[in-house]
DNA sequence: CATTTTCTGCTACATTTGTGGCAGATGCGC
DNA sequence: GCGCATCTGCCACAAATGTAGCAGAAAATG
């Protein structure tokens, strides 16, 4: 009997630098105009309207979120859940640098001498009080 | 006085997908030709030689690895370590996906459904031992 | 040596990403 | 209803990435 979910569906497409930085105001606000997201952006960036226009429209098409007229207006939601974002965009990473093995991942993390020794104790701190739930 | 690393010096350049085959190739052998990185691609893509020799080209102008000339035919070799190119796409990954903390990337490992039990124990017993035993 | 093989240097070209302008349609204040 | 503020749709353009061809120099081969 495997516990492993296995695979399921095709992943979540990946998302480049700039898109993420949108993808972050729509998952917080849930549901977005090209405006709202103008504004969390500011001080972050330094974009145009336009650039966020555009930004928003590239993940309509890649399918991350969904577009909705409301008057003459775009409301925008997402269409991924950020933690299928999240787990694709690792995996990626994983498969690329880390031998496409998550175990490669972790070692690299403990045993990378950048890691903090609060972080180190701060990762098995997280790992015994979330990981033990059945 | 602190334990943590800090910032060192700039992080290296990062590398695109095609290049990481490239440098998995180069860190393995040390020091390669194009042919020997065409070589060991084989199977993997279906690159023209051509294409190995530009991705070599652009690592050199990325500065990840250095070209000597042997008669007339050129020798690479790493000029960063693997590791450090790591922990750089790691950190970038982190950066971009995830609110740049790694606690919340190690959060998302363990609170992922697709991490297996068995990966998880794994990653849990890795922590423990400072990654010392294979 | 004359050929054949193999390298290199340069160029090319499509796609993706970062960034944004312009013009026409639509909505809001008065 | 008119004008001003907004939005949208479409286009633009440079840099990065993926992928490779061509021509001339250098080396290997008979």
């Amino acid at each position: 009997m495997r516990d492993e979910p296995a695979c399921s569906g095709p992943e979540p497409a990946q998302l480049s630098d700039a898109e993420w930085t949108v993808m972050d105001a729509v998952w917080k606000r849930g549901e977005v105009t090209v405006r709202d997201v103008l504004t969390d952006v500011q001080g972050e960036t330094d974009w145009a309207y336009s650039t966020v226009k555009t930004l928003l429209q590239r993940l309509v098409e890649k399918g991350a979120v969904s577009r909705e007229k409301r008057g003459n207006t775009s409301v925008f939601r997402p269409a991924v859940e950020q933690k299928a974002a999240r787990g694709a965009a690792l995996r990626a990473l994983v498969r690329r640098a880390f031998d496409g093995t998550l175990g490669t991942l972790v070692h690299h993390l403990v045993a990378d001498e950048r890691l903090s020794r609060r972080e180190r104790e701060d990762l098995e701190r997280i790992l015994r009080d979330e990981g033990l739930d059945p």
